[in-house]
DNA sequence: GGATGTGAAGTCGTTCACAGCT
DNA sequence: AGCTGTGAACGACTTCACATCC
């Protein structure tokens, strides 16, 4: 294994390898070769194999690999052996449902604050779904909050107009790491790090690919970003 | 220019291009240049010039492109110079999310049905949020409606579990382009398009970045899919 | 024998640099 | 003079093919 830049698609791969393990883990298979693997995520075996090469050996040659460690792996290198604490700014109809989104909570994410400009609007709407409510605070009390309660992540589900501002509060709040779902570009400062998700841009793919009759000719998935196509070409998400 | 293979990456950042070009024309620009819109948007200007190529000449030499018309040339060529038709299948916390999200208007795509395996738990909580009602329809009549509406684009907001049956379900009721939430893998035949978007698959990505150090040593965006890092790499879902 | 790990080859996408218009 | 359009250079990721090891 040698030292070298990791491409962003292996990540987002790893990230899948590590779903698949668990429905293989969960059918019974104590061992998985990297040719079951890709099968059964869409790529090629050897693309398999060269991902997981930059982080080291985990396979027995002439075996393959035994699952539920080779998922550990995967999660450990992911950064998945901690929970990530993570605080919502804005609580309008997307907030609230990722509030609400069971998935995070399988993969070692938690929500620990939500934050809205105008809290009282929404308290009702969010705690009324919620056994346990949510207690959403004002936006002024991002910074304090952020520190005391161990934040990291920061997710911004306000308008688009308001994202850019929110953002520099996270910035200055000391939150390194931002996921963004306002359709907007956001700015953050050199060590930060902002990682959209824009149904739109997907969307539009979408539509390019179904209004281009490109639909037509294709053979099997693979995976770029996020998004699997009957074409080669996919991606989220990419 | 010659007619060639158009990357995804290309694809997606005509959708940015686009969503760049309207605030450009908002703050009155009337011709913009491809070192202009490049920096809008964090990619190099060649980028912009190679990205466009593929699909034409719109540009004047020694002058720029004229930012209105160059925005209606971006939206023909993704296929938004219609409008799409969506219906939606599982609406809880995320379904519900999306049939109230304004942004999609904007963008020339409507959802024009909603399924649910158990519609009369959900009415409430969407309508009442919603002056018109959106009616909630059983799955089973899925492909009967798809038919009546002209439904071309569909959007799995299930459990996991449930993704691929209702795939199937799409498919069958003639369904060429999906978007699926759902963090499972979807398999459908040849001519058939599926476009992920995995909100845990970015996290991933986030929590890989802000764990290896990664974060410190970097300078601008510059995008790939769909996200934007301090790094060069980026992408959301793509 | 069989599947991994990996250099080398191949493919794809990005950036450079400049010719060509206006 | 300035900015587009584009071949050519470059770089990055993927796939192949095989030596390596269980």
């Amino acid at each position: 294994m040698k030292f070298l830049k990791v491409p962003e698609a292996t990540i987002r791969r790893l990230s899948r390898y590590s779903r698949s393990l668990e429905n293989l883990i969960r059918k019974g298979e104590k061992v998985v070769s990297s040719a079951q693997l890709a099968a059964h995520c869409g790529v090629n075996a050897a693309q398999v194999r060269k991902d997981l090469a930059y982080f080291g050996e985990f396979g027995i040659r002439g075996v393959g690999y035994y699952a539920t460690e080779l998922m550990h792996d995967i999660k450990r290198i992911l950064g998945l052996n901690k929970e990530w604490r993570m605080a919502l700014v804005g609580v309008g109809n997307l907030g609230s449902a990722l509030l609400l989104y069971k998935d995070f909570l399988k993969q070692n994410y938690k929500i620990v604050a939500a934050f809205d400009i105008d809290p009282s609007s929404v308290v009702g709407r969010v705690s009324e779904k919620l056994g346990k409510p949510i207690e959403i605070l004002h936006t002024d009390r991002m910074k304090q909050v952020v520190a005391e309660r161990d934040v990291e992540v920061g997710i911004i589900t306000t308008p688009a107009a308001e994202a850019q501002s929110v953002a520099d509060q996270m910035v200055e709040a000391g939150i390194r790491g931002i996921l963004n779902f306002a359709p907007a570009q956001i700015r953050v400062p050199e060590g930060f790090i902002v990682k959209n998700v824009f149904f739109t841009t997907v969307l539009d793919n979408l539509a390019y690919l179904l209004s281009s009759s490109k639909v037509l000719a294709k053979t099997l998935p693979d995976q770029k970003d996020d998004t699997q196509t009957t074409d080669k070409g996919d991606e989220l998400s990419r």
